[in-house]
RNA sequence: GGCCCCAUCGUCUAGAGGCCUAGGACACCACCCUCUCAAGGUGGAGACACGGGUUCGAACCCCGUUGGGGCUGCCA
C-alpha cells in the first residue's frame, strides 16, 4: 500500500467551524494512524467570498488543536494555470461548452418543463468559449460510482446528473473541477470529507475520467468507456469517505448564521484544546472499551474509517462542557494557573499560540489589582469548580476588584431578606477582629457566631459571603478570607452592616 | 419536485444473528457527602420508528412504509 495522502480543505469564508475541525480531525487521525500524510490546501477560488484573515484563522486553528499539516497549505489562487490546464484539455477534448444562460431563464425552464437542473439548452449550440461559462457534457446513459469507505458504493445514474458547470464566464474554474485536479496533482489517497459533498463525488469521478481519458488520447465523451481509471496512465481514484454532517438541536446542519460553531469562540470561552479535540473524535466514531474522555494517541491507535457512524450528530455544548470540565480537574494546579492565565491576569494574558481571548474581553480588574500569588492560593479551589476557563475570573473577581460586585438577587437572598443578618454581620465583624487569621480559626469562629445566633453554619456563613464577594456562590469561603486579609474582610463587612441597617 | 444519505434512551454512542432482561456517557430526578456552589459517590427514570419477510432464533440480514437530513449556485 502506497503512503496514504490525505487532504483538509477548507474554504476560508469565515470562522473556523467546529464541523470542519471535525474533518480536519478525521484526516489527521486517519494519517497518523496509518503513516500517512496529512495536508492542508485552501480552496480560495471564489474572490469575492474570502479573506486573507480567515486563512490566518485556519492554520491557528489547526494549530491550536494540534493538528499541524505535513504539507501546506497549498492554495487554489496559486494554482490557475492547473486549472487552466485542465480546462484547456478538457475543452479541446469535447467534454466541456459553452454556455451563455442566465440562472433566470434556466429557472423558468425548469419550472415549465419537467427536467430537473439545468436542461443543457446551450449543448449544441456551438457558443464560443471566451466570455461564457463552461458545462460538462455529462452521459446521458451508464452510471457512475463512488466508492465510500463508510457508506459503501454509491450509485448514481448518469441521467440524473445535469450539465454541471466547471469554469464561471470570467473564466475561473470552479470547486468541482479546481479540486480535482489538485487531488489528482496532489495524488490525494482517501477523500476525507463532509456527506454534504456526496452528490459532488460521481461529478468529480466524470471529471477525473475525462482528464485520464483526454490524456491518454482525446477520446471524447463518446469515447470514455466506464469502469475504473486503470492502468496506462491514468490517475488512480481516490477512496471516499463521507463523514456524517454536525447538526443542531432542530437536526439542521449547523450553520454559521445560527449556530455558535466557531472554534475561535470556543477557545475564548475557555474550551481546552484538547477537550473539543477529544469531543470531536467522539461525533461520529467511538474507541473500543466504552471510554470516552481518551488520549489522542489511544485515539490515533485505534482510528479507522470503517467504524465510522453513518447518521448526522448533534454537537451537545453541554457534553462537551463537562469532558472540558474533566479536562481541566486533570491539570496540575501549576498547568491550570498558567493556562487560566489570558483570562485572569491583564498583564500576561497573551497565550502561547499569540492569541488573547478577545470575545469575552479582558479581566474585570485593573492590571495593578491582579496578584499571582493570591490567585495562585486561590487556583485550585476555583479549578475544580469550572467547566470552562472563561468562569474562572467571575469566581475570583471579589479578591481583585477594589469592592466586590455585589449581585442584587444574592444580597436580596442572604440580607435584604433575613431579619437576622444584620445582627449576625456585627457578630462576625467582632469575632473576626480577634480571631486568628486562618480558614480553620475562621470558620471555628464563624461556628460559633452561628451557634450563638441559633443557626448552622450554612446558614450563618451566607450573610457573610455575600457581604465579602458580593454572591451567594463561589469558592470555599473560609479560604477566601483568609486570602483577603483581616483589614479588608472587616471593611467589607462594615460596609454591609452599614447597607443592611440603613435598608 | 428530482437525486442521494440516514434511522438504538432527550443527546453522543456500544451492539457486526443467539452473550440483550439492550451496556456506557451527557442531561434529568432522588439520596449521600458538604460552609455556598461545584466536584465526587450511590440509586432511578429513559431507546432498538413501523410493517412485512429470511432464520430454529433478528436491534443486527432483505423489502416496503413512515420520518428526518443533505444536495439540487457562474458558493465550497
Amino acid at each position: 500500500m502506497p503512503v496514504p495522502r490525505v487532504r483538509f480543505a477548507p474554504s476560508p469564508t469565515g470562522y473556523f467551524h467546529v464541523g470542519s475541525g471535525r474533518t480536519a480531525l478525521y484526516n489527521w487521525l486517519f494519517a497518523r494512524r496509518n503513516g500517512g500524510v496529512f495536508i492542508l490546501r485552501i480552496e480560495d477560488t471564489d474572490t469575492e467570498r474570502n479573506r486573507e484573515e480567515w486563512v490566518d484563522g485556519i492554520v491557528e486553528a489547526l494549530a491550536w488543536l494540534g493538528l499541524e499539516p505535513d504539507e501546506g497549505p497549498y492554495r487554489q489562487s496559486e494554482r490557475a494555470a492547473r486549472y487552466q490546464s485542465a480546462i484547456d484539455t478538457l475543452w479541446d477534448a469535447g467534454y466541456l461548452y459553452a454556455c451563455d444562460c442566465t440562472q433566470e431563464a434556466v429557472r423558468t425552464r425548469r419550472m415549465m418543463g419537467a427536467t430537473p437542473g439545468y436542461d443543457g439548452f446551450c449543448r449544441d449550440r456551438g457558443l464560443p468559449r471566451e466570455g461564457n461559462a463552461l458545462r460538462f457534457r455529462t452521459p446521458a446513459e451508464g452510471e457512475t460510482q463512488v466508492h465510500d469507505l463508510i457508506r459503501g458504493t454509491v450509485t448514481f445514474r448518469n441521467n440524473t446528473m445535469e450539465d454541471f458547470v466547471v469554469a464561471r464566464s470570467n473564466g475561473q474554474p470552479l470547486f468541482v473541477l479546481a479540486n480535482i485536479v489538485d487531488d489528482r496533482d496532489m495524488k490525494i489517497t482517501h477523500v476525507i470529507r463532509g456527506e454534504e459533498l456526496l452528490p459532488s463525488a460521481p461529478k468529480a469521478i466524470l471529471i477525473w475520467r475525462a482528464l485520464d481519458a483526454a490524456a491518454k488520447g482525446g477520446a471524447g465523451p463518446g469515447g470514455a468507456g466506464p469502469g475504473e481509471a486503470g492502468p496506462g496512465g491514468a490517475t488512480p481514484l481516490p477512496v471516499w469517505a463521507h463523514l456524517p454532517i454536525l447538526v443542531n438541536e432542530d437536526r439542521e446542519k449547523l450553520s454559521k448564521r445560527r449556530d455558535p460553531v466557531a472554534v475561535e469562540m470556543y477557545r475564548d470561552q475557555g474550551y481546552l484544546p484538547e477537550a473539543l479535540r477529544n469531543y470531536l473524535a467522539l461525533l461520529g466514531w467511538s474507541p473500543p472499551g466504552g471510554a470516552e474522555k481518551v488520549p489522542v494517541g489511544v485515539l490515533v491507535d485505534n482510528f479507522a474509517l470503517e467504524d465510522v457512524n453513518h447518521s448526522p450528530a448533534f454537537f451537545d455544548v453541554k457534553k462537551l462542557s463537562h469532558m472540558n470540565g474533566e479536562y481541566i480537574r486533570d491539570l496540575s494546579v501549576d498547568e491550570f494557573v498558567d493556562r487560566v492565565r489570558p483570562w485572569v491576569d491583564p498583564v500576561t494574558r497573551r497565550a502561547a499560540g499569540g492569541w488573547v481571548p478577545e470575545s469575552v474581553g479582558p479581566p474585570p480588574w485593573p492590571p495593578e489589582r491582579f496578584d499571582a500569588a493570591v490567585f495562585l492560593r486561590l487556583a485550585p479551589l476555583v479549578q475544580e469548580r469550572v467547566a470552562t476557563l472563561a468562569e474562572v475570573p467571575g469566581l475570583v473577581d471579589f479578591v481583585f476588584l477594589r469592592d466586590p460586585v455585589m449581585d442584587a438577587a444574592s444580597w436580596e437572598k442572604a440580607i435584604g431578606s433575613d431579619p437576622g443578618a444584620a445582627a449576625l454581620l456585627d457578630a462576625a465583624f467582632r469575632a473576626y477582629e480577634e480571631v486568628r487569621w486562618s480558614a480553620d480559626a475562621l470558620r471555628e469562629a464563624t461556628v460559633t457566631v452561628g451557634e450563638q445566633a441559633g443557626r448552622k453554619l450554612a446558614k450563618a456563613q451566607a450573610p457573610i459571603r455575600v457581604a465579602v464577594t458580593g454572591r451567594t456562590v463561589g469558592p470555599p469561603l473560609f479560604e477566601s478570607l483568609e486570602v483577603l486579609g483581616r483589614e479588608e474582610v472587616l471593611r467589607r463587612l462594615m460596609a454591609a452592616l452599614r447597607r443592611a441597617r440603613t435598608g
